[in-house]
DNA sequence: CCAGCAGCCTGTGCGC
DNA sequence: TGCGCACAGGCTGCTG
């Protein structure tokens, strides 16, 4: 589930739900979940701190407790469940944080694919996850980074939105949706792009993901009421998961092929 | 520095 | 039904 408005909508979900309670105990069932530090410090750190808030930059939730700051990434499939703890976890549950109120915040991840770290308050943003992430796709993005960036980049358009250096929180879907409505073809170089183009292609980047967040994010494949997982911007698709189907400006057939390692789903008649 | 690709994992859907 | 393969909303680390 996670691009940035996905997770912006878990963040909101998670901010009602652990906010003001207390840590008893952690569980780490996989520990591979645990990038850094080691899988014993990460329990015995957050044994007794409290969640004072939760945070997002680009797709990483920062978790703030009293003296520490959890940073994590859902990647492909990581999901949080808050379960009573006489629910028995199921096998794709990797990370249990106990709570005062004899609930857990479960983390549950199929692929496994999701990173947790642990950090310092002060110097969260010093972590090598978020210290080069771009700026988020607001007001805060410019077109003077944007032409910056582009300057003499010799790799696809598709790939440089997928660069978190770029733009921080932009995933495979919206990068599709970014393109289409910029009419911009995913292979062309980012370098080509002309400076009208850049202006609408930054231009469709804040409001696209702007939609999305209100929509609650983009929910495609159904999983069984996944927290957070409620999302409707699958209604607003235009080309993400429509290859075959006619464009609604020209008619035409729109294409999937690979671009950057990704499906990538365009119009070859409106993207130049 | 940049681009391409394997690796990390499991599940699903497709063709045979 | 079973098998093998391709594919899936992401990132990191290695190679040339």
């Amino acid at each position: 589930m996670p691009e940035l408005p996905e997770v912006e909508n878990v963040r909101q979900g998670l901010e009602r739900l652990i906010v003001g309670q207390k840590i008893k105990a952690v569980n780490v069932l996989w520990s591979n979940i645990i990038k850094d530090p080691t899988v014993e410090d990460f329990k015995q750190n957050l044994i007794g701190e409290t969640f004072l808030s939760i945070n997002r930059r680009g797709k990483f939730l920062l978790f703030e407790t009293t003296d520490y700051i959890v940073i994590s990434h859902l990647r492909m499939e990581g999901k949080y469940k808050l379960e009573s703890e006489e629910h028995p976890p199921t096998k794709h549950t990797h990370v249990i944080f106990s709570l005062n109120n004899g609930k857990e915040l479960r983390y549950l991840d199929v692929r496994k694919f999701g990173k947790m770290s642990l950090v310092e308050k002060s110097k969260a943003y010093e972590h090598p996850s978020l210290r080069s992430l771009g700026p988020e796709p607001n007001e805060e993005l410019t077109l003077s980074h944007v032409s910056a960036f582009l300057r003499n980049r010799k790799r696809s358009i598709k790939a440089c939105l997928l660069d978190q250096k770029m733009v921080a929180g932009i995933g495979n879907i919206y990068a599709d949706e970014i393109l289409f409505a910029s009419g911009i073809h995913p292979e062309r170089q980012g370098h080509t792009l002309s400076s009208t183009e850049q202006k609408k292609l930054k231009e469709a980047i804040v409001t696209i993901m702007k939609k999305a967040v209100e929509a609650g994010g983009t929910t495609i494949r159904t999983y069984a009421n996944a927290f957070g997982d409620s999302g409707s911007f699958q209604n607003q698709l235009m080309v993400y998961g429509k290859e075959g189907e006619p464009c609604p400006n020209c008619q035409t057939a729109f294409i999937k092929t690979k671009v950057a390692q990704r499906g990538t789903h365009y119009c070859p008649l409106c993207q130049k």
